[in-house]
Order: C-alpha cells, then sequence, then structure tokens
DNA sequence: GAAATAGTTGAACAATTGCTCAATTGTTAT
DNA sequence: ATAACAATTGAGCAATTGTTCAACTATTTC
C-alpha cells in the first residue's frame, strides 16, 4: 500500500491524506452531530445537572426544585423548558402543580460515565 | 413513617419536604458538579465533538484537523487547547507538528451513549 | 544567518447563555 | 367574582463562548 501522504508540508492538501480521509469517515451526519451537541449542552451546566440527580430518585414539582436549589420558579421553569425539549426530563400536571421527572433512561448513564472520566486523573 | 409535606401550599418551606430532602443527598458536591458541566460542556460543541470523533481512530496534526474541519488552524488550536485541559486529549511534540490523540476511553462511550439517546424518540 | 512552516496565544467581536423582573395563564379556595 | 398560588413566558442584562485576526514561538530548510 502507497503512502500518499507526505510529512514534509501541508502542501495544498493535507499533512496526512489517507489518515484525515479515515477521520472523516468516523464523523457523524451533521444532524446527528447537532443534536448531540446540544444534548450535552444541557448536561453542560451546573444547575440542569442538579435537576437532573434531584430527578433520578423521584419526581418533584417546580416550587420543590427551585427550594432545593434556591433559584427562583421562573428560573427553574426556563431550564426545565430546555431540558424538555431535548426530551431528558417530561411531566405531568396535578391541579395548579406540574410535577416533573426523568424521561431518558440514558441520562443517568450519561451522568455516571462523567462522574467516572472526572474522577480519574 | 409520618407524611411531612403539605399537597397544598409552599408555606416557608417545601411543598414535598421529603422528598427534597432526599433530592437533596443524590446531588453531587459542587466540585464534582463543576468537573462534571465543564466535561459535558466541552461535549457540547459541534466542532469538538468532530474533533473527538477524528481523533477516534488515529492521531492527527493540527494541520489535518483545521483541513478536515474546514478551520483555521487558529481556531483548532484554541479548541484542543479546552479539550486539553478537560483531558479529554493529549498530545505528543514531532519536530514543529504536534499530533494529538484521545486521551480517556471513557470519551467514546460517553458519545456513543449520547447517540443512542439522540437517535431515540 | 534568513525564509518557510506548524503551532500557539491574546485581543476583539458577534452570538449565545442563564438569570432576574414583570406580566400572564390556569387552577383552587373563599 | 376575587384572591391566592404554581407555573410559564418574554424582555432585558451581564457573562460566557467560538471564531477571526495579528503577533508570536519554535523547528526545519536553505
Amino acid at each position: 500500500m502507497k503512502n500518499t501522504s507526505s510529512a514534509e508540508t501541508c502542501d495544498v492538501v493535507y499533512v496526512h491524506k489517507e489518515n484525515v480521509a479515515a477521520a472523516k469517515k468516523s464523523i457523524h451526519k451533521l444532524e446527528t452531530l447537532q443534536g448531540l451537541s446540544e444534548t450535552f449542552k444541557v448536561l453542560g451546566d451546573v444547575t440542569r445537572l442538579k435537576i437532573c440527580l434531584a430527578l433520578a430518585k423521584q419526581e418533584l414539582c417546580v416550587c420543590d426544585i427551585a427550594a432545593l436549589l434556591s433559584l427562583s420558579e421562573s428560573a427553574v421553569s426556563h431550564q426545565l423548558r430546555i431540558m424538555k425539549a431535548m426530551r431528558l426530563v417530561r411531566h405531568r400536571k396535578e391541579g395548579k402543580m406540574a410535577y416533573y421527572m426523568l424521561d431518558d433512561k440514558h441520562i443517568e448513564d450519561l451522568i455516571r460515565l462523567g462522574v467516572r472520566h472526572v474522577s480519574e486523573y
């Protein structure tokens, strides 16, 4: 197999042409990447992480979460809307209350894996 | 077991006191949460996700990644610095080139799990 | 040495983010 | 109907983010 790359210069093309070509194949299509990055972005905030962890054990109403995190109900509601849009939580209405719960079995796994990454160094 | 909560009003305390107390226990300490959110934040960007995926198969130099993603070397370098700080990648120097590779076996798992979440609905 | 190349860095910029505040909706109780 | 309350929503704001540009370092080549 002929080596088509040049380790000397970038030329007009690539330094390691075949590696770049191989790498290109392992990159998902933009649509998937966009959804993926948004899912991670949702988890990339301490407040939303706390909400996820709080909802891991039981459902809570907006008021509960606000009290738990010492935040305004408005702030919590804004975050929950984002999390609902990303299908991380869902909710049921009961009277004036809205009870939120985790909507995805993967979320806890994701957080668990993340914790493992953080705690290793 | 006595139910200490009130479903009527928020009172001065909580709506569901014991649930909030239980939830409080499942929230990690702030230090862990901060690291965790930053790890997810790093993955919460399409460019950085692409870099992770590209590096999953083989190491690449900055020039390769820049060409692959149609970005400036500067932009790539900035992102790699962030990713290195979060211990997602590491690099080795060889002459003027810097070869970057994934530094964590969990990253691919995290992305895989994320893909599973995104592709379910 | 000078020139070329790979990469890094800091300033600057538009765009996005997370929160507050005020107004609003919908439900329950009086 | 009025009042109280849980929750939602939109505007606005400071803070953060991703990129570009220009300047810079370090290595190789001439």
